[in-house]
RNA sequence: GUGAAUGUAGCUCAGUUGGUUAGAGCACCAGGCUGUGGCCCUGGGGGUCGGGGGUUCGAGUCCCCUCAUUCACCCCA
C-alpha cells in the first residue's frame, strides 16, 4: 500500500459505510438498554481542564502520568483531551448542582483519547459506553450497574462473557491492606518481575494482577484483599452477591481484579470474553465513593461502569452477532438519455415521499451500466425511463429478482411499487 | 516507553541465486448486445514496489535509517 501524505493519526479509525451500520446497531442497543433502567444520557466537552484528571483519576496513574492528550490553548490554559468520562461526568454534576436528588442515574456514550501504543483492541481514540450512579451507597445500586451492563451485552446476543467481582475495601480498611501486601511484596522482592519491585511502593495492588510465573507464586502467599475487609465493606461485597443472585447473574470472585485507577472504593468489576486476546476486559467498573469529594463537592457515593465499543465491536465480529449488509435502497430510477434526468429526478422524489428509498442515476451512463448499478446496490425494483415511454407517459418497471416488466403510468408508480417490509 | 513481525495496483497476493518496458485474480470502466443487470469473451484505466540513503554496471530483491501497520509487554475499555 502505497504511503499516503496524508493518513489518519496512529491509533484512530475511519469508521467507513461497511463499518457505521454495525456502530449504528450497538448504540441503538446502548440507548434503549440504559433508557430502559431510567438512565438519561450526558454528554460532556471533549477536552476539559487537566486538573480534572489529576485530581479525579489520580495523579499517580497511568493514565494521567503519561497518557494524556494535553495542550494549552491561546488563553493559556491548560487542557486535555477527555481520557476518560467518569471524572468528567461528576465534574459536570458537580457544576450543575446536579446531586440534590439522589439518586442520579446517567449513562455516556463518547470518545476517550490516550496516549498509548496501539494493538488488538486498544486504540487512541476509543468510544465507551459507560453509567453512572449517585447518591446510592449501598449494594443494590452496584447489582443495578452490573445488570445494566450485562443486560446491554445479551440484548446484542452475547451469552457466556464472565462477570469478574472483587473488592478492593474502603478508606477504612485498604491502608491497613496496603501495608499488610507491601511487607509481604518486601519479603519476596527478589522473586518478583523487575515491573512488580517498582509497583511495591507506587501501587502495591497491581502485583496481584501480574501474570509472571514468579510473581505469581508471591501473590499466591500473599494477603487476598478479601479477606482485610472491614467489617462495612464485607457485608457491602455480600449484599451484591446476594442482589446478583437474585438476578440470576453468574459471576465469579476474582482477587486480582484490581483496576488501575485512583478513584475506585469497594466494588470492582469486569466482565472479560477470552477470545479478545491481551485486551480481553470488554467492560470495567466499580464504585468510586470518594472521586466527588477528591473533585472538591460534598462527599457522594458513585458506582458505574465503562464499557469499550471497538471491543465489544470485535466481540460481536468474532461471535458472528452482527447484521449481514442489508441493501440500502429499494428502488433504482434509471433514465436513458440526458434530457430524461431532470424527470427521473422528480420521479425518485416522488417515491421517496412513499416512504421508499431512492437512488436515481446521476452519471448519465448507458442504460446497461445503470442496471448493473442497481444491481449492485441491491435494489427490488427499477424504474426505466425512457423517451418512448416517456413520450406516452409511462415508465417501465422491472423486477431485478424475476427479470419481469411492465408498463406503468407515471402517476401511478407510486401505487404500484409498495414499500418493502423492514425489519 | 520496550520487544517482534510485516509493507509490491482499490483488495488478496506472485515476482527465481540482484538482470530488459513489474505481473495475476478480484474490483472498476468500456465494447461484444447502437434501450436491459447477473454468465461469458475482448479491451482499458490504474503502481514514485511505504519513504530516504547506501552497495552495485544494474536493486522490488542486499545493507542502514525512517514511517506506517500488526501482535505482545506496560497499562487499560
Amino acid at each position: 500500500m502505497a504511503t499516503l501524505e496524508l493518513q489518519r493519526p496512529r491509533g484512530t479509525q475511519d469508521i467507513l459505510p461497511k463499518d457505521s451500520a454495525k456502530w449504528q446497531v450497538v448504540e441503538a442497543a446502548a440507548h434503549r438498554v440504559a433508557q430502559s433502567f431510567g438512565y438519561a444520557e450526558v454528554r460532556t466537552p471533549t477536552f476539559e481542564h487537566v486538573e480534572v484528571f489529576r485530581r479525579g483519576v489520580g495523579d499517580a496513574t497511568d493514565i494521567v502520568e503519561k497518557e494524556m492528550y494535553e495542550f494549552k490553548d491561546h488563553g493559556d490554559r491548560d487542557l486535555v483531551l477527555r481520557p476518560e468520562s467518569t471524572a468528567a461526568v461528576a465534574r459536570a454534576l458537580l457544576q450543575a448542582s446536579a446531586f440534590a436528588e439522589p439518586p442520579v442515574r446517567l449513562y455516556y456514550m463518547q470518545s476517550h483519547f490516550r496516549y498509548e501504543r496501539p494493538q488488538a483492541g486498544r486504540l487512541r481514540q476509543h468510544t465507551q459506553f459507560g453509567v453512572e450512579v449517585y447518591g446510592a451507597g449501598g449494594p443494590l445500586a452496584d447489582a443495578e450497574v452490573i445488570a445494566l451492563a450485562q443486560s446491554f451485552l445479551a440484548e446484542l446476543g452475547l451469552r457466556n462473557l464472565s462477570v469478574r467481582l472483587n473488592s478492593i475495601g474502603d478508606a477504612q480498611c485498604r491502608p491497613a491492606y496496603r501495608a499488610a501486601l507491601v511487607a509481604h511484596l518486601e519479603g519476596h522482592r527478589e522473586e518478583l518481575c523487575a515491573d512488580c519491585q517498582r509497583r511495591i511502593e507506587r501501587s502495591p495492588l497491581r502485583v496481584l494482577d501480574c501474570k509472571k510465573e514468579g510473581c505469581r507464586r508471591v501473590v499466591a502467599e500473599a494477603p487476598q484483599p478479601i479477606d482485610h475487609l472491614c467489617e462495612d465493606c464485607l457485608r457491602h461485597l455480600e449484599g451484591v452477591e446476594a442482589a446478583l443472585f437474585a438476578l440470576g447473574i453468574s459471576y465469579a470472585r476474582d482477587g486480582s481484579i484490581v483496576r488501575g485507577l485512583d478513584y475506585y472504593t469497594r466494588t470492582v468489576f469486569e466482565i472479560q470474553y477470552a477470545k479478545l486476546g491481551a485486551q480481553s476486559t470488554v467492560c470495567g467498573g466499580g464504585r468510586y465513593d470518594g472521586l466527588v469529594e477528591a473533585l472538591g463537592g460534598a462527599p457522594q457515593p458513585g458506582v458505574g461502569f465503562g464499557l469499550g465499543l471497538e471491543r465489544l465491536l470485535l466481540t460481536l465480529e468474532e461471535e458472528s452477532l452482527l447484521p449481514a449488509d442489508r441493501s440500502a435502497v429499494d428502488v433504482f430510477v434509471a433514465a436513458i438519455g440526458e434530457e430524461l434526468g431532470n424527470e427521473a429526478l422528480r420521479i425518485a422524489q416522488l417515491l421517496r415521499g412513499h416512504g421508499l428509498r431512492v437512488e436515481q442515476d446521476i452519471l448519465a451512463r448507458s442504460l446497461k451500466a445503470q442496471l448493473r448499478r442497481a444491481q449492485k446496490v441491491g435494489v427490488a425494483k427499477v424504474v426505466i425511463l425512457g423517451p418512448q415511454e416517456f413520450a406516452r407517459g409511462v415508465a417501465t418497471v422491472r423486477d431485478m429478482v424475476s427479470s419481469a416488466q411492465e408498463e406503468v403510468p407515471i402517476d401511478q408508480l407510486a401505487a404500484r411499487i409498495t414499500a418493502p417490509v423492514r425489519e
